[in-house]
DNA sequence: CTGAAAGCGCTTACAG
DNA sequence: CTGAAAGCGCTTACAG
């Protein structure tokens, strides 16, 4: 393959020549420009070698978002929220002509200390220590959903003032009874913690399920109830025995509080499958928004997560660099036809 | 920041040592091994930098799906049949640890010039020449739903048939007035081409859908229809106007024809906004397969577009390199509810 | 406007 | 097992 000496010599200009027809045309005298141009058109040269003007410049134009350790690239494509925020940090993209690259980090680490990129989103992590390879790269980084301190750009949601919301609302409606559906930790079986029994920490997933716990509980303590006291099932966004299992945990309950969109979205459908009318049997509302959600029948309550929003913010947050910012995003409560009154 | 060199220094031994360190430490003493790695630790080095390794070894271990030119990053992501077949495309690069990089071709294939990867998957082009700075970079790409000729690697998926059966299976039904609902070969107003007119060769809009015109054509004709007597609407996918135009340029259609999923599915909302009962009182089958079709009211009959096979085989045929290869997928049917016999 | 030179950070035969 | 040297392909002050 020609490189770019090559096609120097065949015009008989130096290299640096060369280099300003392909880069700088404007300071070549025209003659001189076509000349390279024909010696370039001849060799069949395709411009400058990337990887060479990438190691002077030291700039690769493009960001990553890295995928959560037990995801990879396919699942992170697979989860409908995730894609939204995805969307987001493409539309920043879009903005400045970066690439967006998506980088696995199934293998601890290694994927991010290869990855060609100027800055890395993290939107999943459940520990700071997963930033350090990027931290080690010296290159602008950000982290969502997660609380880093000061020293490294985030962006939130306010998760417990979301899910305080949902809550609110169920009671509001004149719901007393409560089951609520959470995450796991990591992909698994799904797991029930029945009524009655101290929580342990771990009944919520990443740390913003846990904080929507404390919203959830906020709310509950209002009206005096302990959410040691609701039944609550950890599953898999897409695992269908999810909504089973809440029913059957919670028979008595009329109202539900879902972490997720697809759990809440398939409580509905196990809903129906068992008879019961929603809303005038159970309320549940959501969290996230999807499209689906304001397809489903009813459509679904539940809480913008500002997924796309955070994606835009993040990617702005590294693409610009400089000292560390935060943003911290309230979301909404959307009202559509999955609640109603208690009977 | 530190450098290969500088640990070196610091520990005293050459830079082949250091980096052997770190690339096959098994080849170092321990001693002198560890002497490197406090070295490094002292110095926060980081490991070798991707930029210098990389211009050594010429590899960048991630492939690029370049996005289709006038949609950008974050419409590729916002499109549910593309981001099937990102996910197959993801699904080959897990399984090989490679990243998956989505370049915007916005800038007419500068993107292309500059990405750094080992490869293209063109996922949407209606020209040959948008491949060609991938070639003239002389890196692997394959093409997909285009038919390169035999010199380019290419999955394709024969649309000609999938409509066939699509439209044959109405025929079967009894149907015997139709209506198609096509795109247009890139973002704008919904046009419609009534019946009686000859049709027009951009009727559909990209190659693939054309093909999908001669499968209705071939079906129609064989029971004396010609394609030029059925009412067809252009427009995008999200053009909630579509269905609507559709309608009302086929008052007396029974049977619906879509060459998306999207248009299909915002075709039943309308349908039944307009008090008709499918498919009592009209039928219509979408193409491709996403996961709402299967939960829409009725659920749609739709054919299955193979989109993340697609993906998953065109990454493997970069990833793999070699000489071109092709794949040519069968799409199914896939018999749901949204079709029945005519009245 | 043009060219000689240094350097971006690393790895890999090769000789010892 | 270790080190000196060449090279990956390019760009950018700098001097002319």
């Amino acid at each position: 393959v020609a490189r770019l000496i090559d096609v120097a010599k065949a015009a008989g200009v130096s290299r640096s020549t060369a280099s300003n027809v392909f880069n700088t045309p404007e300071l070549v005298r025209p003659k001189l420009r076509q000349r390279v141009e024909a010696a370039a058109r001849e060799l069949g040269y395709p411009g400058p070698d990337p990887k060479g003007r990438l190691l002077r410049a030291g700039k690769f134009n493009a960001i990553a978002v890295v995928a959560p350790a037990d995801w990879g690239v396919a699942e992170a494509l697979r989860n409908p929220v995730f894609e939204l925020f995805l969307r987001g940090v493409g539309e920043s993209c879009d903005e400045t002509g970066a690439n967006l690259v998506i980088v696995s980090d199934a293998t601890g680490g290694g994927g991010i200390k290869a990855a060609l990129v100027d800055g890395f989103i993290f939107g999943r992590i459940d520990h700071l220590n997963q930033v350090e390879p990027a931290r080690l790269r010296r290159l602008p980084f950000a982290v969502v959903d997660f609380d880093p301190g000061p020293g490294i750009s985030s962006v939130r949601v306010d998760s417990r003032a979301g899910a305080y919301a949902a809550a609110r609302h169920l009671i509001d409606l004149g719901h007393r009874s409560f089951g609520i559906l959470s995450f796991l930790r990591s992909l698994g079986p799904a797991r029930v913690h029945p009524a009655g029994r101290p929580r342990d920490p771990e009944a919520a997933g990443m740390p913003t399920d846990q904080e929507k716990l404390r919203g959830y509980s906020d709310a509950l303590a209002e009206i005096g109830l302990s959410i040691d006291d609701v039944p609550i099932v950890q599953a898999d966004p897409w695992d269908r025995e999810a909504a089973q299992m809440m029913l059957d945990a919670a028979p008595d309950a009329t109202a539900f509080l879902s972490m997720g969109v697809m759990h809440a979205l398939l409580f509905l459908e196990e809903a129906r499958r068992r008879g019961l009318v929603v809303p005038r049997d159970v309320s549940v509302v959501g969290y996230n928004d999807i499209p689906d959600a304001a397809r489903s029948d009813p459509p679904l309550t539940t809480v913008d997560g500002m997924g796309v929003e955070k994606g835009r913010l993040a990617a702005r947050l590294v693409l610009e660099g400089g000292p560390p910012r935060h943003h911290i995003l309230q979301p909404q409560l959307i009202l559509r036809g999955s609640t109603g009154s208690a009977r």
